[in-house]
Parts: C-alpha cells; structure tokens; sequence
DNA sequence: AGGAAAGTGGGGAAATGTGGGGTGAATTGG
DNA sequence: CCAATTCACCCCACATTTCCCCACTTTCCT
C-alpha cells in the first residue's frame, strides 16, 4: 500500500511532460511504477494513481456502486475523465490535454502525496484554495494530531 | 512504542543535517530507526516521527477522515508538509528545505523528546515561544500532575 | 586509561530534474 | 485517398542535488 506524502514544484516542458517527485516514486510497488491512472479531482485537480491503487480503488467502486441512477452517474463521470498513462523512460508523464485543460496547468505543477494518491495542481489555484479556506494550519493538526489519542 | 524525553542542541552542517541525539535514538524500536517521517509541527517547530509510530499516526488519519470536503483538506494539509527522511549511515536526518524555511532553522537545532516524538526547534524559536507563556511551568504541571489523585 | 560511541565535516559517485532531437504512428484537411 | 501536420515515445545531454562513504575530534563508559 502506498504512502505518498510532502509536495513539491516541478516545471512541465513544452511537450507536457513533468517528473514524478522521486520521493513519491517510491513509496510505489515497484510493479507498478510504469503506470499511472490519472483521473480528474474533487476540486481543481488531477488524481494520478499508481495502477495498483487504482485497481483496489476500482475494486472497490465495482463492489459498492449498487445500480442506482445516482451510482451510474458517478461512475460515468469517474472514468470519463480517467487515463492510463505510462511513464517514459526517464519516469515522467505526460499529462492529457484534456485533464491539463481541466486543471488549468500551465507551466508548473504543484504535487501533494495524499496516502493512496498523487494530486497534480496549478499552483495558483493551489493557493487560492487555501485562501479560500478559513481554518489554519493549527487548527487542522489539533484535530489529528494534538488531539485524543 | 517510543517515549521520547530530554533535550539537546545540536549543530546543521553546510548540508542541512543533523544528528539525532543518541539518547533518542535509542528509544526507537530497531527497525524503526532508519527511518523517520518530519513533519510541520505545531507552533514554529517541526515533529519527527520515527516510522512506527508514523504509522500509527496515519492509520489514525485514514481512518478518522472520510472523504468529506473538510475531510480532504485536512489530508492535504497534513501530508503537504510530511516528508519521509533515512538517516546516513551516521544516524544523520537531512532536513528538508522547506520544512528549514518554515520552522527557521539555521546553524542549530533545539531537540526535544515528546513521548512519541521528536521536536525540532530553532533555539531563538524557542526561547521566544517560552517567553510569549505567561504560565509558569509549576501553573501548568499542578493541573497534570498534581491535579486529582 | 583505553576503547567505543557520539558529534562534526567533506569528497566523490550516483541519481534527479530539465531540456531537446529524431522517428514513426495517428489525425486532420484537402 | 493521400499529403501535411501533429502527437507520442524513444534516445541523448547536462547541471544540480542527493546520498554514500571515509575521516577526525570529543565525549562517554567501564
């Protein structure tokens, strides 16, 4: 099981092509750090997965989606926007235009290692969500770390 | 499971690192102790946790958020600022740069052992963060210690 | 006192992040 | 249906950072 964490800016070049942060690339089975499934994101985001958690993700939407209007919707909206994506050779990915264009990512992304999954952001809007959001940094960790326990 | 206690200062070399106090390496579990996972503390410090209790700390995380909006921004604020760290082969935790920048560490680290973690302050940091208590250390340990029995 | 462990420093090999060229396949438009 | 352009993917290049190992001094322990 994966355990992506930290963040980090990387450039995309002019053929679309970023980097996976190699901190990132390791916490992947090594099986399946060829391939990616990149999805679209709650918010202004991509998800990009490794295929094994994809897999277990898949798993699991295939095991609980009963066959409700609502489930089939969600369904059809997840893979729609979802793309098997191989690293090349130097362990990059190349990003689809059509997620690209969704995330509004230019010239620059910004990674977050969220456990199971990578999230791809421009980091402009990045920093409008957080702005957009009231509770600090403190309050946050308070909850988790702090807290009970 | 660790009990870290004590403190130290220690010196950051040209290259960001610096040695675990040998006092608190040895409350790691063996095979914990190559690893460790920094992370932004609270208040202008940083949390070190060697990766067993890490472990046991995100489990908490992935079980207690469910993927409510408020949910995902608390992951994303706390895995943001995590990164995993291996000591050299002299027990030696590179610091990483961001993490540098946000708790203001320069030539010297503060550590202190907090029961499942290590702290890592800057030392002005800390005299500071002492000062701005108006609470003496016996106010405090009353209600602790003292309190009911 | 002697040996081991701890704390500090630095050199050099390997990996990382970024750029670009070239070749064939796929898409588009005439 | 063919030609022109775009696109995806292979390879090579190179500066920088990271990591691994060796070395020296001081402190600790028995």
């Amino acid at each position: 099981m994966s355990s992506f964490k930290g963040s980090d800016t990387y450039t995309v070049d002019a053929k679309g092509r970023v980097s996976i942060p190699s901190k990132m690339r390791k916490n992947i089975e090594p099986e399946a750090r060829q391939t990616f499934v990149v999805t679209r994101g709650l918010e202004k985001c991509l998800h990009a997965y490794p295929l094994d958690e994809w897999k277990r993700l898949e798993a699991d939407i295939r095991s609980s989606t009963q066959s409700s209007e609502k489930d089939r919707f969600f369904v059809r909206m997840l893979m729609q926007w979802s793309e098997e994506v191989q690293l090349d050779s130097q362990f990059r990915l190349l990003i689809p235009r059509s997620l690209m264009d969704f995330a509004q990512i230019k010239k620059e992304v910004f990674f977050i290692g969220v456990l199971d999954h990578i999230e791809l952001w421009d980091p402009g809007n990045f920093k409008q969500y957080l702005a957009s959001k009231k509770d600090t940094y403190e309050k946050v960790a308070e909850h988790l770390i702090g807290g009970q326990r």
